[in-house]
RNA sequence: GUGGGUAUAGCUCAGCCAGGUAGAGCGCCGCGUUGUGGUCGCGGAUGUCGCGGGUUCAAGUCCCGUUACUCACCCCA
């Protein structure tokens, strides 16, 4: 057992049948931006580490104690992405794509890495899927990238989650806030490493989740309560414009987010169903992220959902997605047919059925047996004697009917009972 | 990094706080005469009981250590 190799700790591996699922919560989840315009984007799984350091931030735990972070043959230092966001706006800037029209519009998909202690929907190796909108602080956009992502998750079938969205100001107003809450919190009663928090990222303090702490956090200052005039109507627009997309949502004055660079428009998908670990994706506007990467001054704004956890909200809510079965026929062979069987099962690949086939010398008993468990809902059985008359034996597993079909009408015969 | 829980057949687990030759269900393989699955009946294979040490005539069971997995905290997708 101990020498046994096993995959490392906390990585997660979807396999037969319910990578078929996985693949199409991929697929849903892509599709909304797809029909937004959102353009696809390939990008790195390792970027330079001064990449995160600079664009997720320095102070966030992410980069400070999470990154799993190597030294190359040629010395550089780089990192295994621990998000999607930096990478992509890294990549806008370095291939000009904020020099044509704007917004530019773009999705991606893949694996991310970060060196946490696994638990239930915390995987050292988890999935991203995102969309980022740079070079418009158009409300609009903000309700798009929302609406996309929800229209995304009811697309899949789940119902049982919810938007929670904030502002956390902008440049103008947030400095101000931040002092007032700073002075708030230094006159509580916290422990260290709650207080280096607060002098890190006091906002970070309102989420944290121990009912004592929270206790005394029921009358601090809130970022709502101090939005400049232009922070607030932008905030105003977007739930408006939410409300007329008919997409749900509630405000959590609290929500705060784990990476630095948001701005603005923050918001969190929560699903009910998931243990500790609930939320299934998260975004929101990064106004300065561009420029802080030396880039052009533009604003963003994107959303990552996490594919490991919207797969464990479908099993939480019991939601089947992806094809219903993984084959149409299945081919079983008798002694000496077996290579014109294996010509037909081609032959049906081919024209675009879904075919399987019986390998090995097995009796017809359990070769049947391997066909009932396939889920083909038709098998073909081909013998000796029907080679002799020209045909194929076709069942129809549902209802145990069988008929000889000729060989020539095999192929259209097979189509038309499927279709 | 800090806590709790669990490690026995491919899977889910019983057997431990009454030490005495390894169990159940599911799954898998075969049989129930000629070329037919699901239901049913009968038969069969599979385990260094996570690993290492200790106590004992005897350890899956008791003691110590260790590793892995898992849930939760912190944090986040």
């Amino acid at each position: 057992m101990n020498d046994k190799l096993s995959a490392p700790k906390g990585v997660p591996e979807y396999l037969p049948p319910a990578s078929g699922s996985w693949l199409a919560i991929q697929a849903e989840l892509a599709r909304p931006a797809v029909n937004a315009g959102y353009g696809y984007a390939e990008l790195p799984v390792f970027e330079d580490t001064a990449l995160f350091v600079r664009g997720v931030g320095e102070s966030t735990d992410v980069v400070s104690k999470e990154m799993y972070t190597f030294e190359d043959r040629g010395g550089r230092s780089l990192t295994l992405r621990p998000e999607g966001t930096a990478g992509l706006i890294r990549s806008v800037i370095e291939h000009s794509l904020d020099r044509g029209a704007l917004p530019t519009k773009l999705w991606y998909a893949g694996p991310c890495f970060r060196a946490e202690r696994p638990q239930a929907g915390r995987y050292r190796q988890f999935h991203q899927l995102g969309i980022e909108a740079v070079g418009s602080d158009d409300p609009a956009l903000d309700a798009e990238v929302i609406t996309i992502a929800v229209d995304g998750f009811k697309g899949i079938g789940l119902t049982r989650f919810r938007t929670e969205l904030t502002s956390l100001g902008c440049r103008e107003c947030r400095p101000a806030y931040r002092d007032e809450l700073t002075r708030f919190l230094e006159g509580l009663d916290l422990d260290e490493a709650t207080r280096e928090r607060a002098r890190l990222n006091p906002l970070r303090v309102l989420d944290d989740k121990r009912p004592d702490v929270q206790a005394q956090l029921v009358d601090a200052p809130l970022m709502l309560d101090h939005l400049c005039a232009a922070c607030a109507d932008h905030f105003t627009e977007v739930r408006a414009l939410l409300d007329d997309a008919g997409v749900d949502h509630v405000i959590s004055p609290r929500l705060v987010r784990g990476l630095d660079y948001y701005t603005r428009t923050t918001f969190e998908f929560v699903h009910e169903g998931l243990g500790a670990q609930a939320s299934i994706g998260g975004g929101g506007r990064y106004d300065g992220l561009m420029a802080e990467l030396g880039g052009q001054d533009l604003p963003g704004v994107g959303f990552g959902i996490g594919l490991d956890r919207t797969f464990l909200a479908c099993q939480a809510e019991e939601i089947e997605v992806g094809p219903d079965r993984a084959l149409d026929v299945y081919v079983v062979p008798l002694g000496s047919a077996r290579r014109r069987a294996a010509d037909l099962t081609t032959r049906l690949r081919r024209s675009g059925v879904r075919t399987d086939l019986a390998f090995g010398e097995r009796s017809l008993k359990s070769a049947m047996k391997s066909a009932d468990r396939s889920g083909a809902p038709l098998v073909v059985v081909l013998g000796e004697r029907d080679l002799e008359q020209g045909v194929a034996q076709l069942k129809d597993m549902a209802t145990g009917d069988q008929s000889a079909v000729t060989l020539d009408d095999l192929i259209p015969t097979i189509k038309e009972q499927l279709s």
